[in-house]
DNA sequence: CTGTTAGCGCCTTCAC
DNA sequence: GTGAAGGCGCTAACAG
């Protein structure tokens, strides 16, 4: 069931030509070395024949380079939205020839420095470590023994690690001015309350994105209407609060729901009281979970762009391990630097222009 | 920022040893081999003190070894299952020491071979091969060369490969045994025909999920009140089929939903036509997505056991590792058991006793 | 232009 | 009880 592996030595013997010359014009430095032709072709023809692969293990264990990357996150169950930064990470790895080791910790602290170890054992030549719910933790110490990219963490203290971020404030600036712009001026905010500074639950995540809101709406000279706290982002809290908001019988022109789940509670809440969507209110959300283009009308939303982060953080990871290697690892790099990925907006028709 | 590896020579070197002595020690074979009590202690000391890790590349080119999985799946971009199967298997695989390597194919044959092939020349000790949608496949032939268990794939021809399957057939049973055990009498089936023949698109799955159902039925000298395929699974063509039903007026007592994207869109058409579930009709399905749970009223619904899936193929590719491992690597082992796995019925709001 | 040599870090006989 | 020697497969000097 299990063939042998062909080795270098073997190709080299069919070959009739050294070993270090069969490395040579696998590795493509045939040429810079000037080795014959027919050394070459003969080398490759026994190669292609024996079905020769190259032992990674043996390599690495010489160069000190696997070409092999660590995906840690703290996915909860909750979370959908893990699969896709690792579909982003494993996508980007693979076009620049790297395989990756995936980890979960489930937020244990000893499970992750566990994984961490397993990885380092294994000489991966990086770390992405992310979160999947953004918010401030401390970085295990085990991250600087090699180059690590944080990935929709924010670190408590200071750090010199590069970081990849949604930009939240971005997002909840364009959502206030599309409001705005398309005529609404009564806006409630479903999930969060209108102070930053106590944005529970994703902290960091919903409270800049709740400043990025307030900041367009300030320089309107506008307020919210109503800003509701949910202890859980999820349907039946959007439920909850849209069904207390209609019986109080306040005027509403929007809702801007403070992501997806909360947002399908919103619209079982006003379908359920007869209110429509959009001809009554309009509703604004984030995340572009899947069910959003299915709910009916379909809802307008930021898409929290998973795949785009997880792709990012593992570019940046490749960047800094690659440069370290071609500098003969001199120094320690650009240090600290802060990427923010945009959350496209998916327009659909949940929003009308009002007025 | 990368800080140097230490290497066992440097341990045996500082509590004063051989190598070799320092490798029994930490391999645990001391007592065995009779080692003074006092070298034993020098040495734990001197690896805690310096922090030592044994370099698994290195004992993986010595042992052949490496403690690594391959975890190779065709995932297609609009499938949110893949994660939770990934997440079953780096669950189990941590469980017994073991660190997975996860790619995607997204279907591409070309890249599937690449992808064995960088795991191979990784060295890992076997694969697990996914499809997200139960299909008939060929297994491509580079799975030979190493251990391999087929998750959720019905293979093309015969194969001597373990496979671990949802219980699809039972499933199907079990759905139309709780329909007819709570008194219903008219089920409507959305999302397949009447042929299991012909149940695209998902072809296995469906056909035998299928013929589950019809059994029971039969047994129960019933048919099946009505039964409309659909080209895709998703919530419009739920939404259109149950439209098109209830618009021809037929009495239904229960809508058997092929999946909870096709129950999605028959809840909005049974709303929309003010029809009540489950009042007037029942809705049952399969797969149990995160928004089941949400709808209202609460679906109930056939889980489709993601995790119990990646979780058992990778034990299962475990046990075949260490088995071959274990036996010095003699004749084909059990060749190809299949190990289906049940789908457990989320029980919510959606069926109604009728009669 | 090609072959020989010397490790990468670990494990495993086999002498001492 | 312990240490020396060899080799897993590959690469990178350095001779020739």
């Amino acid at each position: 069931m299990v063939r042998k592996r062909v080795t270098l030595s073997q190709v080299a013997q069919e070959a009739g030509v050294a070993a270090s010359t069969a490395s040579l014009v696998l590795a493509g430095r045939a040429d810079e070395l000037r080795i014959s032709a027919t050394a070459q072709e003969r080398v490759r023809e026994a190669a292609r024949r024996l079905g020769y692969r190259p032992n990674a293990l043996s390599a690495g264990l010489r160069t000190g380079s696997t070409r092999t990357l660590g995906f840690v996150s703290d996915s909860v169950a909750s979370s959908q939205l893990a699969g896709e930064m690792i579909r982003g990470a494993i996508e980007a790895a693979r076009a620049r020839g790297y395989m990756v080791f995936v980890g979960e910790t489930g937020g244990d602290g000893q499970l992750e420095r566990d994984l961490l170890d397993a990885m380092f054992d294994r000489q991966v030549d990086g770390i992405v470590l992310a979160t999947m719910l953004t918010h401030a933790r401390t970085i295990p110490t085990a991250a600087t023994r090699m180059p690590t990219v944080l990935l929709n963490i924010e670190p408590d203290g200071d750090t010199d690690l590069v970081q990849v971020l949604p930009d939240e404030y971005r997002a909840g600036r364009e959502a206030a001015r599309l409001l705005v712009d398309t005529g609404h001026r009564r806006i409630h905010l479903i999930g969060v309350g209108d102070d930053p500074a106590h944005a529970h639950p994703f902290a960091l995540a919903a409270a800049q994105r709740l400043r990025g809101v307030l900041d367009v709406l300030a320089e309107e000279g506008l307020r919210v209407a109503s800003a509701q706290p949910a202890g859980q982002w999820l349907p039946p809290e959007g439920f909850r609060l849209t069904t207390a908001l209609v019986e109080r019988g306040e005027p509403a022109d929007a809702l801007l729901c403070f992501n997806d789940r909360l947002a399908m509670g919103a619209y079982q809440a006003l379908q359920e009281a007869g209110v429509r969507v959009p001809d009554d209110v309009s509703v604004l959300s984030f995340d572009d979970t899947p069910f959003a283009r299915w709910l009916r009308p379909g809802l307008t939303t930021f898409a929290f762009p998973q795949r785009a982060l997880g792709r990012r953080a593992t570019d940046e990871l490749i960047d800094l391990i690659e440069r370290a290697r071609d500098d003969g690892d001199e120094g320690a790099g650009p240090g600290a630097a802060v990427h923010l990925i945009p959350l496209p907006l998916r327009t659909r028709e949940s929003v009308a222009e009002r007025g």
